[in-house]
DNA sequence: TCTTAAACGAGACGGTACGTCTAGTCTTCTA
DNA sequence: TAGAAGACTAGACGTACCGTCTCGTTTAAGA
């Protein structure tokens, strides 16, 4: 990955150094060309052409389209995952929640994401990138708070982490990737009342409460 | 899709019939190359060439290589949905779930349903028929089995029915596409027991109990 | 080769038949090309927009650029090596000298042979058809007459075949690649003069006898 | 060219001096690759490579690759075209159409030669030089030796000296580069024993006599 | 000794063309 | 009419060199 590769040039160049405006114009012809029409629009020519460069300066740091796309994706989603550990359980929970939720609905990430998801299925070096710079740290931050929120008894001993985390992230990629149900403002809450329902549903944190209310067990099947 | 096209071939066919031999050699080779190498692998000159078939046949019934797998997928797994609806509502869910995960994690159809899944990114009729013909059928039938736990008053009147279905499905789907955790035997009992806690957590059904048991909070991070 | 393979394709034609319209169209394009710019304008990708054909379509019937250039060369011209037996021999071998010499000195053929000879030392494909199918006959026409005045008793029999078909032919191709020397309008009558000095020169036939008479001993360097 | 560039610079030298050891390991490097594999094997990458020098720096020295292959043929080739005047013309002659034969017959030079005249198609420059630095030199020689013997009366006044020049040297050239005949080592001999008739045929200098001997009449197309 | 200017190695870079591959479409013959 | 065979257009693939450029380093003449 390019970013990799520039850091461990420690020093001694040799050579023309690699020029920084380059390497930001294919990150963004390439992001640009992955939300307008997804990876088929994305080709390496294509890149190219739009960053103006050559082929073979793309081909010469990064591997291959999903690397260069999840670069793509780190450079323009700038998606800080730092939360407020002062705040209530449910409140930081559902903060975070929120952002991922927001960052989907709201900004080109979420066709990125998409993109990238698709393009982890057919290359394990992006899903596994794709997991360690993306997922994992996001869990990490809710495991974190979920943990403390054992320790200090607001949730059981017996709690399962790892399922509760899927359980609380997982329904946002799965709408995002299916579309069978909208990723509507109100998701994280309903997710964090429903995983930790022992909590009391607080303020629902930067959420707008009460707009478009699919909950309950009025709410059916869309379509 | 070819077996539509086919069923509205009401009567009064003119000239020669198509061939079902066809039909099915194009699927299995469809099938085959999926899960041998992936979407990559499945190009339609392959399909043809290993089906022994004309491309133009091919195009002639399936618009897409998308929908080509598509058909394929449904043609190859002959996963019933149909669900006892005398056993207890948690025994009820984890077999289902359990169905579902033992298909990704012990037959090709997870590699099938990786790559449909990606597929579904790039094209908007792979993902609508992905969703109607596959996760909207095996979601009705957990949505009756909690509406009627809803009704029978073993489940709380305020459930939020929608978002527990995802709760229940989407960490399958999610394990299997980014792989930040396996497809564990105990996963859907564990996955029952954290959404629905109300519930006793009963005999797991098929699964083997005491396997691998990753649960509870000393699970960790894995990697 | 493109007309070899077409010829070999005897009956039984499955499938689409070859478009001659194509086949021309790119040996027009590549001639064209080749008389323009020489064998650096005639790229393949040329080639093909120029013939308004897909790049996989050339490499489908030619092997390689001095291949498809060789094809070209001999679909271009129309060079006819029959010769008049009754006439003299001197009459002969002029007549047909002159018409390589007016071949490459006033029409774009000889610009074509110069790549082609130049082609012909990277491939060995294009030297061996080269030989084979420009070279050869014209040395066989000659070779036939000389053979034949040989038996007559015109010429001595100690007569030195191959050099002298060399001593003939090879001046005209020497200044074609060299250019120390034009190839002047007398060129023929004089090969064959000073070749041949047992024969009475003739009427020089189809040559403008008188034009730029380089001749004789007063000719020195040239530039 | 290199060896110009060089001496043209007079005095007044600011600055590091240009290292012949760099100018020589370029044209022994363009020399091998251009034996081994033609011009196809001598990219200008491969010879900076083999050289141990910067790309930069060649294209510093030399406008293009046929000017450095001309160059490195020249670096090669010691072939001097000192003649003997003291010998009578017909030996004079054979021995040095017999250099040139067994230059480019047992040497890498046959092979350079037929890069260089296949490079003199493409480039001017090329051709130019090749003219003026290799060819005219050596009928320069020729010439001369042709006129002495007419001033003496050995030779006819009116002989075409151009014509009969290409006639001695042409062949050789031709079978070179075409090869529908061997470079045989009888050729010199020929080929003035065809040439000039009117000398008596003498000991043919440096060729071993009865050695294949092709000759006269019976001789007849190769294959 | 210090300065200075050119030579030089390394390698990034924009280009162009390569030869291959697949997607789809079209054309002809056969069953 | 279905289907096989396969010619064809379109265009991306990843590679290889081209010739140019920007660096930092080296080298010897001149100050």
């Amino acid at each position: 990955m390019g970013e990799t590769a520039a850091s461990t040039t420690t020093g001694a160049t040799r050579g023309r150094p690699r020029s920084e405006r380059v390497r930001l114009a294919i990150l963004a012809a390439a992001a640009d060309l992955l939300i307008e029409g997804g990876m088929a629009a994305a080709t390496m020519e294509g890149i190219a052409a739009r960053a103006g460069v050559s082929k073979a300066t793309i081909y010469k740091w990064w591997p291959s389209r999903g690397q260069l796309a999840l670069d793509s994706f780190f450079n323009r989603t700038k998606d800080s995952i730092a939360v407020d550990r002062s705040l209530p359980l449910a409140a930081a929970l559902i903060t975070q929640l929120d952002a991922l939720c927001t960052l989907f609905r709201d900004t080109p990430s979420g066709a990125l994401m998409r993109e990238l998801a698709a393009a982890a299925q057919a290359d394990p070096d992006v899903r596994e990138a794709l997991e360690e710079r993306w997922l994992r740290p996001r869990r990490a931050v809710g495991r974190r708070l979920l943990a403390d929120a054992v320790a200090r008894g607001e949730l059981p001993v017996r709690l399962d982490l790892e399922v509760t985390l899927d359980q609380l992230y997982a329904p946002i990629y799965h709408r995002l990737l299916f579309g069978h149900q909208p990723l509507g403002r109100d998701l994280p809450a309903r997710l964090v009342a429903q995983a930790l329902p022992g909590l009391a549903a607080p303020e629902p944190g930067p959420t707008t409460p009460g707009s478009s209310p699919e909950s309950s067990i009025a709410a059916t099947e869309r379509g």
